[in-house]
DNA sequence: CGCAGTGTTGAAGCATATCAACTTGGGTGG
DNA sequence: CCACCCAAGTTGATATGCTTCAACACTGCG
């Protein structure tokens, strides 16, 4: 079932139920990955794009000295590479950070969809250029938030997108990854990032235990984070 | 003139001349800006979007301490905010670094060619998601590269990308940045940018006086840099 | 039971920010 | 034409943030 994509596409514009059903015949097959596997390989020439319908997994590229920088995070009813569609040959890896169940779209039907589906295709790019927003959104976290900020941030995000697809409780979600992942997310090492978690928690604005963030304080987090949900494009929308 | 557009788009695929008169026929307005000038507002949402034909433009977030973050440099024949056409509201701000000329693409025209002109559209989903990988490109060296190479891989990137509209000489081309926009690039201190600066100037592989770079060495710029050309895409191909 | 992966802690050293002063060069008004 | 001014670049000193190394605790699992 491609459920997650369905209300990850209709958050943010109206989808007709014959376009459900082209998607759905573009995506029929299905994979299973398990945690730590690739999805994609970085430098491959994939002839189909996938579409993560469970898990988390992770983009990113390793450098010559080994370390690691995670690029973008993906939940349930995101693209992870629908860009290979136009860019052809992969420059990064994606990485599966749970057990990860994903559905392909073949690159030929999306070549047809772009030629008979002109809304439909819309949304495809759209999809593609929020994840562009998120970037930019990561870029300036990276570059003047403090770590702390920058590792709230990355909470509030996620909570919001979990959420979309259905993927929250209350105010809980799993984040089954290791502090080493969260580390390459943040690009800062694993020690420091757990001191930083640690003055989250300080401030008792969430708890980690059990593989479930807990967020038990929204506006303190989000001002930590100097969160601003825009960049999600969380706004249904004739695009 | 659409020059430098055409040569951009025309490096990652043919476009033939009939898609040629529609984007002429598209990017008819014209605009003017001063240094330091907003091309685009956030939060605004504009009914166009722009193409750089002269000059140097940045995209830009400023925080609540005031300090700003970069996300992304744009250079004549860059589209600075073609993803606005699927975002609809602007989450950054686009700032002239340079006195500016720009072509103005009219969203009702872009929604006309997503509705009849499937391969240019393909084009224009292309150019907005090659952005989408220099953003991963610039995660990646903010989170674990040195800012020496950080630096170095800037410098690296902007060549090649002027190289393909023509603003190069030899291994030379304008860089009228200040040090302190270099610095909100980098996401680094200005003091530290100066620095960090000399030791690529130590090393000789290149030089900045006059507001124009020259590349001395490319082969140990690169290799400092560990740069990797290949998310920019410079291959021409069916899209 | 022991082992491996994960989380936590403290200490030492390097990287980067901040503050403050000084230099340089081009532009401008007296 | 000179004196001045301002923006940009440069430098050194000090303080903070972050990395690295090393050790230990906890847990689930073979």
């Amino acid at each position: 079932m491609i459920e997650p994509l369905m209300l990850n596409l209709r958050t943010r514009d109206h989808v007709t139920m014959h376009e459900e059903d082209v998607l759905k015949r573009l995506i029929e097959q299905r994979r299973e990955f398990s945690a730590g596997e690739d999805l994609v390989q970085q430098g491959s020439r994939p002839s189909f794009s996938t579409v993560l319908l469970k898990g988390i997994a992770a983009r990113y590229k390793v450098l010559e000295n080994g370390s690691r920088q995670i690029t973008a995070l993906h939940v349930a009813g995101d693209f992870v590479d629908l860009h290979a569609f136009e860019l052809k040959t992969m420059d990064h890896g994606v990485v599966g950070m749970t057990p990860c169940q994903v559905g392909l779209a073949d690159h030929g039907g999306l070549r047809k969809i772009s030629e008979t589906e002109p809304h439909l295709t819309r949304i495809l790019w759209l999809s593609t250029v929020i994840d562009g927003a998120i970037h930019r959104e990561w870029i300036v976290a990276m570059g003047r938030k403090s770590r702390k900020s920058h590792l709230a941030h990355i909470v509030c995000e996620l909570f919001l997108r979990l959420k979309v697809v259905d993927q929250t409780r209350g105010m809980s979600f799993a984040l089954p990854l290791t502090q080493l992942e969260l580390a390459d997310v943040l690009g800062i090492s694993l020690v420091h990032l757990n001191k930083t978690l640690q003055t989250l928690r300080r401030d008792a604005v969430l708890t980690w235990v059990n593989r479930t963030v807990t967020i038990e304080n929204w506006d303190d987090l989000a001002r930590i984070a100097q969160f601003d949900p825009t960049y999600l494009n969380l706004v249904c929308e004739a695009r």
